[in-house]
DNA sequence: TTTGGTTTTTGATTTAGGTCAAAGGAAAAT
DNA sequence: ATTTTCCTTTGACCTAAATCAAAAACCAAA
């Protein structure tokens, strides 16, 4: 849950807890919903209870890519966009019935201002996600295609059997051919 | 200068530059020079007052891997290896003889403590080096060299070139004769 | 349980970019 | 200045993965 994420980084005290946790509301999203598209300020950060959702752009000729997979007990949004309430880049969507908590940017804003701890947690919750843009990066920039898909299996174990093929395909820069005939051979 | 780095993102007041800045140690550093090697805790921040610094890493198979280009008034660290203090998956170079400023890692610690401020700036540093991560990603994962070879010049303009031909290939994830063929071209 | 719509697989062909090898250029070092 | 080392270019060839095109498998709804 929530609160076992908020202290797995930051030792938050019991009042701060009890403050911060109301202010996530429980949202139950249906398959294929789209919780922002591209060109929207994305104003909500969310925690993903169940379910899983997916970041994706469409290229100039229409193709459909998928940035990254949010699982259980992941937060979920386009990171920039909400923090830096840019435009943004991606489209946001659910890919199976899911339940998720989410903050909007006010609230968040008004308890980044009360709470130090709440700096210092999404200061970290940051520097992980940069951490594994970065591991994506490198398994990206110079690994074949099975060893990209092998990356992939350690980065999202539970998600590989349950998203569309060509969803996984495409968030490894690769072709959904490929990727199939990679599976064949184990 | 660092001042108007850090009063960009963030509204720190006059007490707290003067009391942050002379933490800052100004280094001169000659071309070639190692900050750290891979394996290493990053034990301090640098910002870049001038030349040029890189992170770069080794394959397997001995190949050199630059990761990113650190240019004027930038931050220049391996971040989740100062922050989190693990082990450093890159080596940190200087590309020219370059002017540094250095925090150490217990002094950056401390402000933090100390100023609210202070988490509030590194925090939004750190989702802009995420951005600027996010943005290589996307030219990477389904670009051409060439087009590849283009987000470069547009990220870094006066960097591409005073460095080696062969930093920036593998920066992109092609190899070098593959760039040389595409400058040639225009 | 048939129908229509996705997804996935398979095969044939093409191509961008990699690899290998060697020759030029530039720039440090002596 | 001239040697040595490093960096870049050029050419010939090769390969991993893309593209194109169908067929097969899977699902979901009526």
């Amino acid at each position: 849950m929530i609160t076992d994420f908020l202290i797995k980084l930051v030792p938050f005290t019991c009042e701060e807890l009890n403050d911060i946790l109301p202010y996530f509301e429980k949202e139950n999203v249906k398959k294929n919903e789209l919780l922002i598209k591209e060109g929207q300020m994305c104003s909500k950060l969310y925690f993903v209870g169940q379910g899983i959702g997916r970041s994706y752009y469409l290229t100039k000729d229409g193709k459909d890519v998928t940035q990254w997979f949010f699982g259980v007990d992941n937060f979920m949004s386009s990171v920039d966009s909400f923090f830096q309430q840019s435009p943004s880049f991606y489209y946001l969507e659910v890919l199976e019935d899911s339940v998720l908590y989410s903050i909007t940017k006010k609230n968040m804003d008004m308890l980044l201002a009360k709470y130090q701890n709440m700096e210092k947690f999404i200061r970290l919750l940051t520097i992980e996600t940069l951490a594994k843009f970065v591991h994506k990066l490198n398994a990206i920039q110079f690994q074949t295609a099975k060893e990209r898909y092998t990356y992939m299996l350690a980065e999202f174990p539970d998600i590989s059997h349950r998203v569309p093929l060509g969803h996984i395909a495409s968030y490894l820069g690769i072709t959904q051919e490929t990727l199939s005939r990679i599976r064949k051979n184990h």
